[in-house]
DNA sequence: ACCCTATTGACAACTAGGTTGTCATTTTGT
DNA sequence: ACAAAATGACAACCTAGTTGTCAATAGGGT
């Protein structure tokens, strides 16, 4: 049909997204939180005394769903609000102690899976692989900012 | 934090995932039919007359959400149903002459974008960074195999 | 100090892309 | 022939979001 060779490799972006999707979900059974909750824990232990809208920007989805998802976290006890000193209405994000460990252990298993993972492949290969996906990230990046112009 | 060589890789996995999806959905605007339908499109142009349950086992989704999507390009006219000599209630579903048209113009577009993207890498590169990630593939797919059965 | 505008949190409605449960109607295996 | 499984249809639900709107509050220019 093709003897295109990029399509192979797209393929396998594809199949390892998904598997590697459904393996941190499984990661995360047990923790009492999914992964945009995660996600919002991650940035908060990157980056504490965040508030809402700016946790929104820097993950580009809407403030309104980061604030549903910050009150759950705050409802566990994972969060907490500080009093901020730039703005009284919008507090600043932080996590709690219990929060920060939740999110350590969490990353504890996942940076475990990888390191089991890692000794099968050969340092150049991982390179080779990261490199290429860093060009065609790039190039697809300007494709779609070229298709958004016209 | 951490020295582990996967991250960056699949990090980048992550991004290129994420541009491949809204680049090809960017490629279906004005075709008037969804990613899901697309995928149904392709699965009947590449095995015709199938069942909805075997179309369903085969994409891994549920028979009745597939059902709904043969429903969906039932009436656009870009399936048909045909009697099944072995199983009177369920018909075999193919592309209609339109569905076929369809989905090869869809596809020449695809086609057409890896092309341009393609001259941008080696050979070598993108061998190496599809078997890297087939590895990989393999790896996660054998991990999650052998913690469900725990 | 005042007003106008922008920002924020809260809430609701909506969307996409699914899954799960259930029913009546076949169909299949024995 | 008859019980068990498969099928299409329909509904309720789920996850992960977006968009719209409101009232309250902040901030900036004059």
């Amino acid at each position: 049909m093709s003897n295109n060779s990029l399509y192979p490799l797209i393929w396998q972006v594809r199949r390892v997204f998904q598997l590697l999707r459904s393996t941190s979900e499984d990661l995360l059974d047990g923790s009492g939180v999914n992964p945009s909750q995660r996600a919002v824990l991650e940035f908060l232990v990157e980056n504490p005394h965040c508030t809402v809208p700016r946790i929104a920007q820097s993950l580009s989805v809407s403030r309104q769903h980061i604030q549903v998802l910050v009150n759950e976290l705050l409802a566990l006890e994972l969060l907490e609000v500080l009093p901020n000193p730039a703005h009284k209405r919008s507090p600043l994000v932080t996590t709690t102690a219990a929060g920060g460990r939740l999110f350590r252990d969490i990353q504890a298993r996942e940076l475990n899976l990888l390191e089991s993972l890692e000794k099968h492949f050969a340092r150049k290969e991982l390179d080779c692989a990261r490199q290429t996906l860093e060009t065609l990230g790039e190039l697809l990046k300007s494709k779609s900012a070229e298709d958004r112009q016209q």
